[in-house]
DNA sequence: CACGGTTTTGGATCGGCGATCCAAACGTGT
DNA sequence: ACACGTTTGGATCGCCGATCCAAAACCGTG
């Protein structure tokens, strides 16, 4: 009945799977794992469903391939070839940093954690520790430590920067909120958390986060 | 119309935050994070939705309510004036094997880090390693890090447990196809990994999840 | 024991989501 | 120029969290 809703015309710049994960990257990186919807990438991509069901075969699949493409970029970036000492903490700072920048890939890595981009992580960290030296035996069990430190604080920073304004003046003013709750805990019940709240205001998580990775390697040149 | 749908009479024994709670685990333990819903709990608690609602704000709610409750039972039914080493252990293992059996709590501690039970796991910890002997600069530092390695490594070896079925003669079988996977990745491309699938088919978990441990507490102790 | 306000409960409903499906538009080989 | 396979857009489905409202039970007051 007279609908002849005329269909807009077919795009003329080629959609692929990479447009799609930098779009959905982008979503993503904006709106946290909650803005990541087909509708919205129908949107920002001016296309329909289908299309992107053509390139992609799901949001578990394109969520996937996103995080991939984050951490193939961390770690082709950083330089192995230095001291493997210094080449451990380059790797984890640029993961670190990486999913500062992407909150949403900490917990990717952790909800599938056999997909290629944490096998590369292993990878490189594995090899390092190798090159440092630790024995054979005690090899696998570093590793393991070490990327799960790695990934676990980082995810942590990221949830906790993802709270706060992504400006620095709320940033501030919402650790000394919490440090005040938590110096208000009272010493008796929380003696412990009680006293981090005078450190809260004043730490900084990039430095605290190094001072970790330290105290693995430390424990790590023991085993030698 | 006709309609006159007599509605089902109210239930007698009463609704409560912990019975839901409880039903909202089971849910969760038995299905996974996707097998929560409201239709599923009204169906389980023969109610409706706004009997739900009363008692519960929102999903998240819900869902953080049924977290603090796990890690609480946890926390305390660890004994704590042990030797501090021990206790650190022990506490660690009883987050370890927590997550493990509800492989829901770690995703939820690292998406919502501000509520109570991570409070609780840092007070906790914090307190051991104080006890320790570990010297006030490094307290804070320390126990971010094993705090965030035991969350970690638990909430990985969740993960992959969850992948596996549930039954152990499943598991070596999936192990050994990812290791066998592993081992074709190529000794030039992937040394570590290549090496590491002989170590995959015979690990503990629970072993390399102490095995860490243990290189965190060695390397806290170059601290001293 | 009656009665009216308050708390607790059940279910209809809404908008938004992932996924599926199909026809229209395009490109390519002949 | 034509036909066939590929790429694209959008209607549609079933399910979700959340909201809203009225029925049912409870309870203090007299």
């Amino acid at each position: 009945m007279a609908k002849k809703t005329r269909r807009a015309p077919r795009r003329t710049d080629g959609l692929s799977k990479e447009v799609i994960v930098t779009a959905a990257t982008g979503l993503l990186d904006t709106g946290g794992e909650a803005a990541l919807t087909f509708r919205a990438l129908t949107t920002r991509l001016s296309t329909g469903y289908g299309a992107i069901y053509h390139h992609v075969a799901n949001k578990s699949d394109l969520l996937a391939a996103a995080t991939d493409d984050v951490i193939a970029r961390v770690l082709t970036g950083v330089v192995v070839d230095a001291e493997p000492r210094d080449g451990l903490r380059a790797v984890a700072l640029g993961l670190f940093d990486a999913i500062d920048a992407h909150p949403w890939v900490g917990a990717q890595l952790s909800r599938e954690p056999w997909r290629p981009a944490l096998l590369e992580i292993y990878e490189t960290i594995g090899r390092l520790l190798d090159a440092l030296g630790v024995p054979e035996r005690a090899l696998f069990d570093a590793a393991g430590a070490l990327v799960n430190y790695v990934l676990g604080v980082a995810g942590q920073n990221a949830a906790n920067a993802r709270v706060l304004a992504y400006d620095e003046a709320d940033r501030s003013a919402f650790l000394a909120t919490v440090a005040e709750q938590w110096s208000r805990l009272g010493p008796d019940r929380y003696p412990f958390v009680h006293r981090a709240a005078a450190r809260l205001r004043e730490h900084d998580d990039r430095e605290q986060f190094l001072a970790g990775v330290d105290i693995f390697l430390a424990g790590i040149a023991t085993l030698r």
